[in-house]
DNA sequence: TTTCTAAATATTGTTTTCAACTTATGTTTC
DNA sequence: GAAACATAAGTTGAAAACAATATTTAGAAA
């Protein structure tokens, strides 16, 4: 049976702008008008003021009092330190996936991977993106650590709005991608110290990609947010 | 110069919560009223709902759809994975911590654990509670990275709910704060092996003192939150 | 007495309204 | 013409009002 599950509005508000983060839509810095967005989403302020709550506190966005609130935006030290968590965390988290995968896990995995490559192919650079973070997602739900998991999310997140806001443009992902495919492989084999040590070292090249002295402009809100 | 920090109206009140869940003044399961506690705060439910949408994202509430918030509650396998979160990631950041400590921030951490016998000794067993996890929020900052102290900030939280819901009655504490002083002499050594082993089995008595058969019961909102 | 039903009450979800603050515009003065 | 000030417009913060849902209570029937 069909698991009806009703979605509250701020609930919907919220998973379309994090998901217009992961596809790093949203140039960092962007500000996001209250009264805009509830015309966007036809729904009222309070509706788009909880969740920018919620995304406040995820970091991916910063209010001001009386200032509003715009895309996060970091330092080059406090990107460091998101891929510095990134790399402890997602080692641990791929260690515990070792322990725990079964067939079924490793098949959604190659899934994903191929999905991506698919949406790269029809040339949807920000699907893939996404669901080049969905394969670290779904790597932490194989973990079965729900915290971990929430962790997972919350740094792919933040280095999405990261990457966005410097990566060198037209930087080539296939190699990330065969990356992906050679970390399955380890997770299935149940290699702890190969999966802990290729994790480490993709997370390394999503951040050699970054240039701290790209800059990033802004687009119309209702442009990147209206469809999807 | 003194900072005049501008505290915000939902601010105040989700640190407060956090406080009383800390010191374990409020039982899982306890239901929080969005009127009663307007009424408490003395500021409208507007902002009441503010703060519960924050400490629901946190995972220490938990707010069904036209049901209301209370206080989260877990299943004795939910509380494994948030003890197993905890000794991964506090293991690491003892590590970070090995390497950026100063003399200064031991001292900080001696200070801490002195404020908590001290607290102890005065039988304000609430402020000793929040002391100890103090420590921890301390140790993170030491490692000077602000993702992985705001996973430890979550993680204590966590388990001071589970603590609450589950600790064996009178349980002495000593012992811990005894690690906690062996846990500063290791990282201040810059000992890192040391050092994480300590944590983990630091971290693996606190797990060792719940009893998943324990209930607890209820008490009036107001008199948990109406001082401090 | 017990159980079912319906009204009343209470609580939460959402919208609307008002107030406070910030930013932009325009005018005055030098 | 430039700087300083005053005014107006725009935006956010907070409270109150309204709507929808859940719970409790009271009463009637078995």
């Amino acid at each position: 049976m069909k698991s009806k599950k009703v979605i509250s509005l701020d609930e919907r508000v919220y998973q379309r702008v994090f998901d217009a983060i992961l596809e790093q839509r949203l140039p960092s810095g962007t500000k996001l008008n209250e009264a805009e967005l509830a015309r966007i989403f036809a729904v009222s302020r309070t509706v788009i003021r909880k969740a920018l709550v919620r995304l406040a506190h995820d970091g991916v966005v910063q209010t001001k009092k009386n200032k509003g609130t715009t895309l996060a935006s970091v330092t080059p030290q406090e990107a460091n330190a998101v891929f510095e968590a990134r790399r402890i965390t997602e080692a641990a988290v791929v260690k515990l996936a070792c322990q725990k995968i079964t067939a079924a896990d490793a098949g959604s995995l190659r899934q994903l991977i191929d999905n991506e490559l698919v949406a790269e192919s029809e040339g949807d650079h920000g699907k893939a993106l996404r669901l080049s973070g969905e394969f670290h997602f779904k790597i932490a739900d194989i973990a079965a650590n729900p915290l971990l998991a929430s962790f997972i999310r919350n740094l792919v997140s933040r280095i999405s709005l990261i990457v966005a806001q410097f990566e060198t443009a037209g930087a080539p992902l296939c190699h990330l991608q065969d990356e992906h495919y050679k970390l399955v492989n380890a997770i299935e084999a149940r290699d702890e110290g190969l999966a802990e040590t290729l994790m480490m070292v993709h997370v390394q090249h999503i951040e050699d990609k970054i240039d701290f002295y790209r800059v990033t402009e802004s687009l119309p809100l209702r442009e990147i947010l209206s469809n999807s």
